[in-house]
DNA sequence: TGTGAAATAGTTCATTT
DNA sequence: AAATGAACTATTTCACA
């Protein structure tokens, strides 16, 4: 990854369906060059996909939630992972450091569609020690762009 | 919004660089109809970008930390938000309920990076009762996806 | 708001440097 | 690896429903 992709990447994380001329155009290459690149980038994975990002609260998303998660015994990862990525209102599952094992962040409509996903979802799960749950009340900043350092 | 916006609001969250010939022929409708479907949700603040989801290990981010932050009183925000603003390697900054005030999720290099953050950047800020940082140590899910309900 | 067709604009590919 | 220009596609605009 040179400083043409780091270039290209930072334009990209912005505004996904520039047109490759335009993109070219800012980073100092012809348009099929930019093309290629971003091809690349994508064979690569080091672009995972390109996204449109939605209004969570506009989209009937109005409670986020941060739940740690501990789990009885190393066997009831399996299926509790499973279960986070078969559940839509799970954004992100981390095995974390500390004294629970998994974060997830969780956007749902309301707290009765917390209780919903907590209580019955997770909770209807074996080996469920205990959550602990912090509720959002305000995103005062929320970005999908990194620091992009020179990678690997 | 109507069913339209909602099928073109799934499609673009997972592909925002599809031909609007393409995603018109996925919701049944011709393509300047589905063109201007998409500036009409970008207006309405629906859609709030189209981005690049870049991998964060492969772009030399590889270490992913939460930090619940502690401020001693309400006239610290100010100047603690608009330096959680300021800085690149806080991906979300969330105003939470409960024990501590304000939960960060950080993306940095490394443990040395992660320690100039907190130690020199947040807390050489006045006003800083405490911070307990929660390192990630795997990333099981991670997506930018919503489930979508009516919305407003 | 939606459609279809014409005009405009962008992308891709073969070739050259 | 990248630029160029031609062939191929896609998008946008506009008249009309």
């Amino acid at each position: 990854m040179d400083s043409f992709d780091m270039k290209i990447i930072e334009v990209l994380m912005d505004n996904s369906r520039i047109k490759w001329a335009d993109l070219a155009a800012q980073i100092g290459l012809s348009a099929p060059a930019a093309a290629e690149r971003v091809s690349r980038l994508q064979e690569q994975g080091i672009i995972k996909k390109f996204g449109a990002l939605i209004d969570a609260d506009l989209a009937g998303c109005e409670l986020t939630a941060f739940v740690a998660v501990s789990l009885a015994r190393p066997e009831h990862r399996g299926p509790f992972l499973q279960l986070m990525n078969s559940l839509a209102e799970i954004q992100e599952c981390h095995h974390i450091a500390g004294e629970d094992d998994y974060l997830l962040k969780i956007r749902c409509r309301n707290t009765k569609d917390l209780d919903r996903v907590i209580s019955h979802e997770i909770k209807g799960l074996e080996g469920i020690i205990r959550t602990k749950t912090t509720i959002v009340m305000d995103t005062a900043k929320e970005t999908t762009r990194l620091p992009i350092h020179k990678g690997r």
